[in-house]
DNA sequence: CAGCAAGTGTAATGTTGATTACACCCGAGA
DNA sequence: TCTCGGGTGTAATCAACATTACACTTGCTG
């Protein structure tokens, strides 16, 4: 209810009345499809929060799916830009890799994100664009970020990359293991800031170095002759 | 059509038309809650394939969620054995992570192993019960399995372990990055079994070697010196 | 061969919810 | 003040199913 309230602040452009209206449909609309999912959220509901009139939403939106992707659009890019990448650049690999992994562990945790990543997840099927949008306008905006990084790192002589593009990947992946992937099977699973902390810093470590004290036969891998 | 032909072959005992009628019955719904997805499904499009009647569908399962959750368990216990985590006891870590890792990937991939992923995640708002249940069942069991390996390894003194379950966890995670995580988000996405062995080879060996050529300051770590 | 438990087919029943139709209202410019 | 264009409220429409009811068959078992 209450945050149907600061749309001219968010808007640059109070453009008319319509937009009031479009602001608070998009904010209903978030609401209901994150509580219920697609199917189940219900148009009138929306309307009964955002309040204004059903024909109203039907005239801005056109239906269900059209309010539904304008609504996904708005959302996706707000967390993405709030995730704001502050790649510190020049940063050492080891503390920069934390406040990424911890930025983005955190930002991904959130009970909006895992239930927006949901939704997401279970409408590949009934709207294939929209995972495909979402990854090109989500993820692969912050993996190019830290590529970005990685090879900064690299020039300054701290670490060789081979592959930066699936080096990102990787560390991306790793950052959100047991954490992320349980918490999006488990609604109760919901690690505070020092587990990230702690589970980012293992993971970081483990990147840098590897098993802890693993000697492979010499001739299977160059890396530890220097 | 044809799927619903060989119950006899699969069940051990055949104990009557009932269990007969049973398994055609899971086999469609199967087909169908994977295409459709949970709320799209119809009862009656099941019926339709599996033969038999409504009326026998629903003394059978009592209704629509009955149905579905006795599907799903059937379908994640047959992955899950089918997985049949030969964990190559006593091979070396480099060559038994690599096993372990293409036959894991591999497995997800499948698109049915994707779709049914994407189900289970859509409706954990909905039946919270089921995504734990399949935790516990699926990934819980292979990763157990993997935390094993990794100390029969660590007591044949080729890696040092401080924590086996997040390790078991990371590399799992670690496994399907870029790959299953993608491939569930875009359908077109389909690594043939080339690129899975080159992904797996290069997880493996940043799993045991970190980044390469990393340098930190002496003192942080202790790795490199032995 | 009778009899019953399980199976079958078809047709209600009932609800839910998207989408549309219609008649009315309010605020800004002529 | 008159006049629209966007807004509003309410009440249809209309389809889809889940779920149930009912009356009829079958296939064993004794």
């Amino acid at each position: 209810m209450s945050a149907a309230h600061n749309k001219a602040i968010k808007e640059a452009e109070p453009q008319t009345r319509g937009d009031k209206r479009r602001a608070a449909f998009i904010a209903a609309a978030r609401q209901v499809f994150l509580e219920q999912g697609y199917e189940a959220a219900s148009m009138s509901e929306i309307v009964l929060r955002a309040g204004g009139s059903l024909s109203t939403l039907y005239s801005q939106f056109g239906d269900k799916q059209g309010l539904f992707i304008s609504m996904l659009d708005a959302r996706v890019r707000q967390i993405t830009e709030s995730m704001g990448v502050e790649l510190s650049a020049h940063t050492p690999v080891q503390e920069g890799l934390r406040r990424i992994g911890e930025q983005f562990t955190s930002k991904l945790l959130e009970p909006e994100s895992l239930e927006m990543y949901r939704l997401i997840v279970g409408l590949a099927r009934k709207f294939p664009e929209i995972p495909r949008e979402f990854q090109r306008r989500g993820p692969d905006k912050i993996r190019q970020a830290l590529v970005d990084y990685l090879m900064d790192r690299e020039e300054a002589g701290e670490i060789r990359l081979e592959d930066p593009y699936r080096t990102a990947t990787l560390f991306l992946e790793m950052t959100r293991s047991g954490l992320v992937s349980r918490a999006l099977l488990d609604e109760d699973v919901r690690p505070n800031a020092e587990e990230i902390r702690t589970s980012v810093n293992i993971v970081v470590d483990m990147f840098l170095h590897g098993i802890i004290r693993y000697q492979p036969d010499p001739d299977s891998t160059k890396t530890l002759k220097a």
